[in-house]
RNA sequence: GUGGGCGUAGCUCAGUUAGGUAGAGCGCUAGAUUGUGGCUCUAGUGGCCGUGGGUUCGAUCCCCAUCGCUCACCCCA
């Protein structure tokens, strides 16, 4: 027997039993992006490789080792995409979106790429679904967006396993006083810190304050705050966001240690966490990111935005609440005698088209094994069809919770059914 | 990229204590008087014991390699 070609590593078949709980996902998260006015934009699965270089930082994880990249026929660079801010920004301004409207206000759903060593809750083609609003520079839109996230969670059942850290790391000027301050409080440490922290000492020195290294960690405990090195504007920013946080009753954790794996983000960053994961346990994270849009080649357009990764949602949901997704089935259709097996496919066709999701059996088997499949379908209702039946235009219908049955004309049946549904 | 654990029927796993080519439950198929499911009973189906090499008379079991899964580091959703 010729070899079994296998899945690539760190990739999933999502079978038709995970699927219905997918569907029952997007179900709800299209529902809540409808009514917070939020339109589905659908950009590429790949981009010219550029995009993802100067969009979310060269010196990034992602960039710099994690892009499944492929040169096309015209030696273009391109690259599956490991995120979707960018692409959106990308589409948003190569299209003008700004000149249909001032706040563009847009989700997506789709597969992303990153080659990292699969994990709990980390797979190589993993999906994602976000939102990204770009216009307003408004504390207000920032909460909108939080809140956005929340009400799936609370949609979902899962809110009460889930947390919601914030912090902010201002504009850049804030950044910027921030960056020397912690690097004079490092300075005088620096050999005592961990490899990777010494090298992000020059090029990323936020991105130690969210090290695991324990002595890292105990160095970072007294490192001067973001919050303490804000200007003025960057703060009340800040403070805003939290006050209608409030407001809002949408709970919190001020987390002076949250920075971003991505370089695009400024003022408001947020994290949603769970206690159900192992240690792959952001569900959610996004931010402001005010400067992207001109770096991309736009004007100086504000935005904000956050992803989530549904195999990690989707790992909440089974433990905490789980969604209803059982398949469901009105009607199965018992024929009896091959003879007969001719007049099926039309009966099945004009049910279907008047509503009914119906089935039956195409190998031709024995009665018991059809009445087992419409068992195994959890059907609804059986129709029998038989000699008899076929003469006098009917079938025997079945009711398959209560075990009652009648004889009913086909152009009934769905009547019948409709009405006991 | 680094480290730990694991790879036996579609699924969940047992097993070979000390090497002689394998079992259970669930599932699937079919019966239990001729046109009626679920429960029960019975029978059947199903595995080059991840792959390749080595040791051996002989390996699923020992050794090596490789691939995959998994958890953690890292990173992030």
């Amino acid at each position: 027997m010729p070899d079994k070609v296998q899945r690539v590593k760190g990739v999933n078949d999502i079978l038709p039993n995970e699927a219905r709980q997918w569907q029952a996902l997007e179900r709800i998260i299209q529902d809540v992006m409808q009514r917070y006015a939020y339109g589905e934009i659908r950009p590429p699965i790949f981009e010219k490789t550029e995009l993802f270089a100067r969009g979310v930082g060269e010196d990034t994880d992602i960039v710099s080792k994690e892009m499944y990249s492929l040169t096309d026929m015209s030696k273009t660079s391109l690259t599956l995409r490991p995120e979707l801010t960018a692409g959106v920004v990308r589409s948003y301004i190569q299209n003008n979106l700004q000149q249909i409207s001032p706040v563009q206000k847009l989700w997506y759903e789709g597969p992303m790429f990153r080659q990292e060593r699969p994990q709990k809750g980390r797979y190589r083609q993993f999906w994602q679904f976000g939102a990204e609003a770009i216009g307003s520079p408004h504390p207000e839109q920032d909460v909108e967006m939080i809140a956005l996230f929340q009400a799936i969670l609370d949609e979902l059942g899962i809110a009460g396993s889930v947390t919601l850290k914030i912090n902010s790391v201002g504009d850049s000027e804030s950044r910027a006083t921030y960056r020397s301050a912690l690097q004079d409080y490092l300075r005088p440490h620096l050999n005592e810190l961990s490899e990777t922290s010494q090298i992000r000492f020059e090029s990323n020195p936020l991105r130690i304050l969210d090290s695991k290294d324990p002595r890292d960690k105990e160095l970072v405990k007294d490192a001067p705050k973001i919050r303490e090195c804000l200007n003025e504007a960057s703060a009340n920013h800040y403070e805003q966001v939290l006050k209608m946080l409030d407001i809002m009753d949408i709970s919190y954790v001020q987390d002076d240690l949250l920075v971003r794996g991505l370089d695009y983000y400024t003022h408001t960053i947020f994290e949603f966490t769970s206690d159900a994961l192992g240690a792959q346990d952001a569900i959610c994270g996004g931010g402001r990111y005010n400067d992207l849009v001109h770096e991309l080649g736009g004007k100086e357009v504000p935005a904000i935005g956050w992803a989530s990764g549904i195999e990690r949602l989707l790992l909440v949901v089974e433990t905490i609440s789980p969604l209803n997704a059982s398949p469901e089935l009105d009607l199965f259709l018992i024929v009896l005698g091959d003879d007969l097996r001719t007049q099926a496919p039309q009966l099945i066709r004009d049910w279907r088209i008047a509503g009914l999701s119906c089935d039956s059996d195409s190998l031709r088997r024995s009665m018991k094994a059809q009445m087992r499949e419409a068992n195994r379908q959890g059907a609804k209702f059986v129709a029998i069809l038989g000699e008899d039946e076929f003469a006098m235009g009917v079938v025997q219908l079945k009711n398959f919770e209560s075990g009652e049955q009648e004889s009913v004309a086909f152009n009934q049946v769905v009547g019948t059914i409709n009405d006991s549904i």
